[in-house]
DNA sequence: CAACGTAATTTTGAATTCATAATTATGTCA
DNA sequence: TGACATAATTATGAATTCAAAATTACGTTG
């Protein structure tokens, strides 16, 4: 594993792409808070380079709804709204729910056996009690699906749409209750996919996102309740 | 009518998202083929503008699948291959089905007429052997469909997808005997939408998706091989 | 002293400039 | 003449500049 991790490809990729792949994590990791602005400046300096290629890099962030571009008055963090996760989870859903379908007629047996370690490994961070261990684990489990599925295009849609739900660290929260079903739901698609059923799995992912949606709502409507009378 | 189309947001859009909407059309109509190189310079002198917004509208479109950059090669369009098909397609018929279950939920009485009168001019459009109308009238249709489903990020994506398909105008072509085909499932999904039968609108969008993927897959292969012995 | 209007400052959007990489043109030599 | 090397040209990527808009600061007046 030395570092000619693209032999043919010596070319550096532009700058405006490697910032959009840096802005990103600033996104989930909650340093970029929704509702609050892009510090356009402050991200040049961070980054050392020019306003050109950060601005190239907002407005592929734009199209990916990470940012809003207000004319004349700049860049902000795309608020997460009840109406925003209404909207983005069915989509997430169905396109998870084809994720199963196609990976379950693709799969190898090895990359069954790389998921169902994932999934122990999942469990176990459950059982610690381990939320952001948990979320990590959780998150790759979907990924590797995804590359089962051997679709870019869905990979790619996919992963634009669950940056914008997992932006905000407090998606991660969750109810003792919620844990546990969302547990349970995991078992459920582990199974599936051991047994390629891809109808049943497509399902299952299908309400396994329905049921984040309910629970992502609910807490964002606590929060508004709780807030509003400040 | 008048041009007061958005009394409160006087303001103009931004230049590089205008330029979005106007490339857009120069893709499906062909001017833009796949596989050529963007003409950065031309396309400044056509619109009037400077290469900073014209460059900010490509790394849009690049993100969008429909131009792809190449470090210091500049843009070009983005060929449309077989694979490129056969990945799209399954995820635009995930969109749909979601798109006609969702709409059978909140369509309302007058968007069925609507519809309805969209689907009796394209049959028209078929009696009369009319492609191009056809394909315009359908768009529309499932255009249509997208609306009444409320919900704007799934158009969003569509969209996206959907422009990556019409791309040249040669995917336009079909059979006789798939125009017909075409024409049969477009009855099912006037008849499952007027009854609001979700699940199977559904099932024809992703059946009827499929379907049309299959007949440019064929188109593309008998390109292919005709093209590759000259 | 609160509300308004005006001036200074900052920020934004887009054109321009500039260094570098790629392409094309030209010349050389086998 | 054809293959290669080198020079001229062009295109690209990114920094810089500049005009216009928005924001802030300040002063005035009722």
């Amino acid at each position: 594993m030395d570092d000619a991790t693209t032999p043919p490809k010596i070319s550096r990729k532009s700058l405006h792409a490697e910032l959009v792949d840096r802005l990103q994590p600033l996104f989930i990791g909650g340093e970029l808070v929704p509702g609050t602005k892009v510090p356009e400046k402050a991200l040049c300096a961070r980054f050392g380079v020019s306003r050109t290629p950060l601005r190239e890099a907002l407005k592929v962030l734009a199209s990916d709804g990470l940012v809003r571009l207000e004319p004349n008055r700049g860049a902000w963090v795309t608020p997460v709204t009840v109406g925003e996760v209404e909207e983005v989870f069915p989509v997430l859903g169905a396109l998870e729910a084809l994720s199963g379908e196609l990976a379950c007629q693709s799969i190898t047996d090895e990359e069954i056996e790389a998921v169902a370690a994932l999934h122990e490994q999942m469990m176990q961070s459950y059982a610690d009690r381990d939320l952001d261990a948990y979320f990590a684990v959780n998150q790759q489990i979907h990924s590797a699906i995804l590359m089962a599925a051997r679709n870019n295009t869905l990979t790619t849609s996919c992963q634009a749409l669950s940056l914008r739900m997992q932006r905000a660290r407090y998606l991660a929260n969750m109810t003792e209750g919620r844990w546990f079903a969302a547990v349970q739901e995991h078992e459920m698609i582990m199974k599936h996919l051991a047994a390629r059923d891809g109808k049943a799995l497509a399902q299952t992912l299908r309400d396994h996102m329905m049921a984040k949606r309910n629970s992502v709502i609910q807490w964002l409507e606590s929060q508004e309740t709780d807030a509003e009378p400040a």
